[in-house]
DNA sequence: AGCAGATACTTCAAGCATAAAATTTACAGG
DNA sequence: CCTGTAAATTTTATGCTTGAAGTATCTGCT
């Protein structure tokens, strides 16, 4: 910290390299939106449901005991609120149930109802089959590479501090 | 296509390739989502503001002489109901606005206003550096890497049979 | 026991997003 | 001119998303 380091001037500067990496973001971005529009494209013409609620149930396949509507937030990474509607819905369609919770009556356990497990399994399948088509020009070198410097990217934004 | 080639199968079957390829998509959705996440945070809370109105309006920044609606929705791959409430809210903020189209009654010109313009410059430059701080880790040499593997997923996705 | 604070969930208001229907204007052909 | 079709935008219905406020329940402390 001699010679005055300039702490903040580094970020706010515009160099070539602060350059590429926005243009990675924009990259970055732009893939991300493709890929899951594609897969909202499909989950809404071939199976009447949504990308949220694909994930709810995801999370629940992975939970055979059930997850608390608070689970399902940390996990899905969403509000809580959020996480009441799309619940909401899912028990209406009778793909998922709500549970007194034996030893506390705040809490409600979520489980995915039998017919509500055998379509997920289903439609994960196929959700798998999507992904590869729409990343079909990735080999295992490469995407074994982008998945490297994803993590080191997620794990540097994480503890960058939360909320 | 002799020998009775499978066009189906081939997408259908889960190999140790495809899980890879699903592994990279839940890596890159959840980087998209942290880093678009913190940027939303720190519009919102440094700026009172959105990131589909900056969008909006970094679209309108490369235009100086305006887009039309049809254009923001087509700049921005977002629907034409869309884009009519964020230039609503937009414009009731005075940071841009519509102006009759010459020669066609229908279309409708919107443009930045003169302190739109210089209020989206100023936060256009924060933002790189928001994102150069976020994406902090990767150097010159592995955003060039990753762009370049980004830009083939993409093509590969357009290409793939639009809407 | 009683109460203060924490926890689990729902409700609410606002904004973003889409697809589909409706509205207005333009234009081409008879 | 008049009619049908296309184009640009807005409106409508529905759902996702958040943050904030509200309700019920639980837990620890005195």
């Amino acid at each position: 910290m001699s010679r005055g380091a300039p702490e903040v001037a580094a970020a706010a500067q515009s160099t070539a390299l602060s350059k590429a990496r926005l243009r990675l973001w924009l990259r970055l971005l732009k893939v991300s939106r493709a890929v899951e529009g594609r897969l909202r494209e499909r989950l809404r013409d071939g199976h009447a449901t949504t990308l949220p609620r694909f994930d709810v149930l995801a999370a629940l396949f992975r939970a055979p005991e059930g997850l608390t509507m608070g689970g399902i937030s940390a996990a899905l990474r969403v509000s809580n609120g959020n996480v009441t509607g799309i619940v909401d819905r899912l028990e209406q369609e009778g793909q998922v149930s709500r549970i007194a919770m034996a030893g506390d009556r705040r809490a409600t356990l979520v489980r995915l109802t039998p017919a509500g497990r055998d379509q997920f399994a289903a439609l994960a399948a196929e959700h798998e089959g999507w992904v590869d088509d729409l990343l079909g020009g990735v080999d295992a070198e490469a995407a074994a590479g982008l998945i490297a410097t994803l993590e080191a990217i997620a794990a540097r934004i994480e503890k960058g501090g939360r909320r």
